[in-house]
DNA sequence: CGGGGGTTTGAGTCCGTTCAAAATACGTGG
DNA sequence: CCACGTATTTTGAACGGACTCAAACCCCCG
């Protein structure tokens, strides 16, 4: 755990922000030139192996994190051990920022869920860019905003919606985010994650995800194997979405 | 709906923010008394109804709104007309911004649960004094970073502890925010909503509230009437609040 | 070839829901 | 102030989805 700098791995590339492909996608793209020289001087660059965490419920917030290549998975824990995946970050995008605006200790826990390589930026240096550049600073609020919504959506669907309407929308924002079209209706997608992980995801049991899956391939609507997934019917996918 | 200068009313009173016993519980307390000038005269006092919305989901966003008195409901409702009731905000909340900041169209619908009086402030305006004054700004991002702690918060409670569990962190928030002791264990409450809104709250349905409210009784831990509610002992009623 | 973790299947149980009806509270007009 | 109609709340019985516990299975890796 904690663990970035494994001593029978290769030296840390050195990552130039003005040229990260991730900078367009996150909150610094709002910086002048001159900032992202600052954001590049002042970010660390830290590599995580799968399973190490990044921070823990409770730590104090130190710095924010960009994402430079890998999953990153987010979890709230209770002192039962019940935990939630409440979201995945890829590559370009920013985390750990929550903690830092409102100023208390981390609220949940970040796990690299495969190898991950990311930048860690003081707090400090973060208020400094915002005050710089308000866009900054508006680039956030939305940011938060829109997070805020999708915890509501996420309340709204996982206390209305069986697991299988659940599970249907999990799979249609894989494939809206990157899937392999075979045909005109047929599309295949990677699952970033196991199925404990799906699980989490869902607020479900393994034993459920596992059940679930085997009606959607009972009924057609998609054949899983590991974690690539073909689904047969993107619209038929897409009516599961509501009600089950 | 909409209404909010109905005819056979008292009109309106004029309101100074300056003034507003609302003001220290706002984001607004962070502004010099000169902004506090400018936010006054920019403003609009509006009366709402018990039952008027104040917005709706699909609206656009207009004005951010600061409550002066009464209490309103931020629900969520899907396409099937299941809703939860995300929040009740209350004299001294602001409300509404969440919308400006992601400048998209308001996701959820803003109910008067009863009679509300509320001063409505255009998203320019608000905007006008972030730029002013950066605190402004910050103070936005910790309340959004707190609602979101909330909200992720609400996601693991409603998908991992039982009705009973999830009442009684309710009592316990309601206990926290204004109670009336009676004896060194005991504290009455007043709940601010109906069964209903407390079923939306707790996201199950009336029945089960009825039940849960029962089975409270029973095991004597509390005694319900109408909107009263007398806790018989509130560390027996923390107990409650990790399973059921 | 033999672990061992992750995944799948099976059987039984429970919590919360649904549907329906009774009881209570509420507001309005007489 | 009481009677009435309506809305809200409570109770009852039956159902069902997801969970629990337990065992079998499978695949990857040593």
């Amino acid at each position: 755990m904690y663990r970035h700098v494994p001593l029978d791995e290769p030296p840390l590339p050195e990552l130039d922000c003005s040229t990260c492909p991730a900078l367009s996608m996150s909150e610094w793209r709002v910086l002048t030139p001159a900032q992202v020289k600052q954001l590049s001087q002042a970010k660390e660059v830290r590599r995580y192996r799968r399973g190490d965490s990044m921070y823990r419920q409770g730590d104090p917030c130190k710095s924010v994190y960009c994402i430079h290549s890998g999953t990153v998975a987010i979890r709230r824990t209770d002192h039962h051990g019940n935990a939630v995946l409440l979201e995945l970050k890829q590559a370009g995008d920013v985390m750990g920022y929550r903690a830092c605006f409102s100023r208390t200790e981390r609220h949940n826990t970040a796990t690299a869920s495969d190898e991950v390589i990311a930048c860690a930026l003081p707090g400090p240096a973060m208020f400094a860019l915002i005050n710089d550049n308000p866009m900054l600073g508006h680039a956030f609020l939305a940011r938060l905003a829109h997070e805020l919504a999708r915890a509501h959506d996420a309340i709204l669907t996982h206390t209305q919606l069986p697991v299988r309407a659940r599970m249907a929308r999990l799979l249609m924002r894989f494939v809206e985010r990157r899937s392999l079209p075979r045909s005109s209706t047929e599309v295949q997608i990677h699952l970033p994650v196991s199925r404990h992980d799906l699980a989490e995801l869902l607020a479900a049991r393994p034993e459920t995800i596992a059940r679930t899956i085997a009606a959607l391939e009972r009924d057609g609507v998609a054949t899983f194997s590991g974690r690539m997934a073909t689904i047969a019917n993107v619209s038929q996918l897409r009516d599961e979405m509501d009600c089950g």
